[in-house]
DNA sequence: ATGATCTCCTGAGCGC
DNA sequence: TGCGCTCAGGAGATCA
């Protein structure tokens, strides 16, 4: 489940890896993922990788002919650099043969994934929608009291909103809400000025602390290179329930918003 | 316009 | 051992 420090862990792969390189051959199975790509993947072939960039949990890889390939991991989107003899793990959409012997692969077994390719120069517009990305100096505290006295979503799904806040998922929102002390069932109007401050640099704090440790790993989450995440070990409430709260000792309790899992403390979190 | 709900998909885990 | 059920969740579509 890569959010955003997974998703930034891997940019910084990539950037180390991948820019300079040029794409060789292409062997794309049009695999049916999320949306369609504008652009057939095949026309990768022959391209060398300036930059990658990101936003949120989208990842722009930007080419010599100015055409953007965008990727999303979905929940188990991979994408690993890899022997080009190596064997094929399953659901491989995307295999790209680089210039120096190496593959670059995606696979996706969920396939909640995307990858678009963009013609050269096209707007990409995946991502206009969404408010600041949760590491960027434009992600302020004032910023986001306003956003907050606007809505009455419960705390957790206004975190969730990447039109808010970009780059949460699942995982940060409980953790960001539990350093906070706020209930994650907390209308977000209602959240007290005091706190503003407090959750503004808890989502901060937790995006860095967990990128320091190459982010989380549950069951599949890998870097470019095939690395698990170390954050796991540093989890306060998620996927934690009946183990004791580390700040106040009450059993961390599970509840379900928005038809996905709340962790959190109901007796420091309020 | 906003917020809630449903949908997509497959593998893992569980109970029997 | 194997079957069937439930669960996981990012983001877009749809509904109230």
């Amino acid at each position: 489940m890569p959010e955003l420090p997974e998703v930034e862990t891997i940019r910084r792969g990539l950037e180390r890896e991948l820019v300079g390189h040029r794409i060789e051959a292409v062997d794309w199975r049009p695999a049916r993922l999320r949306k369609a790509s504008p652009e057939p993947l095949t026309r990768l072939a022959g391209r060398r990788v300036e930059a990658v960039d990101r936003h949120a949990k989208f990842l722009f890889v930007r080419l010599d002919n100015d055409a953007t390939w965008l990727v999303h991991l979905g929940m188990t989107g991979k994408l690993l650099f890899i022997d080009a003899a190596a064997p094929e793990r399953p659901h491989t959409h995307l295999r790209l043969s680089l210039d120096d012997g190496r593959d670059l692969r995606y696979s996706d077994p969920r396939r909640f994934g995307m990858l678009r390719l963009y013609a050269p120069r096209a707007a990409v517009d995946d991502v206009a929608h969404y408010g600041p990305d949760a590491l960027d100096p434009a992600f302020s505290a004032e910023g986001l009291a306003a956003l907050l006295a606007s809505s009455r979503a419960p705390l957790k799904a206004f975190l969730l909103d990447q039109t808010k806040v970009a780059g949460l998922g699942n995982i940060y929102v409980c953790e960001a809400l539990w350093r906070t002390g706020l209930s994650p069932r907390r209308i977000a109007r209602n959240t007290p000025r005091a706190k503003i401050g407090a959750l503004h640099r808890a989502i901060v704090d937790v995006l860095h602390d967990s990128l320091v440790q190459g982010g989380t790993s549950f069951n599949d989450y890998v870097d470019h290179i095939g690395q698990p995440g170390n954050f796991i070990a540093r989890l306060s409430v998620f996927q934690r329930e009946g183990a004791p709260c580390p700040r106040c000792g009450a059993d961390v309790r599970r509840i379900v918003q928005s038809n996905r899992s709340t962790f959190f403390c109901a007796t420091c979190q309020r």
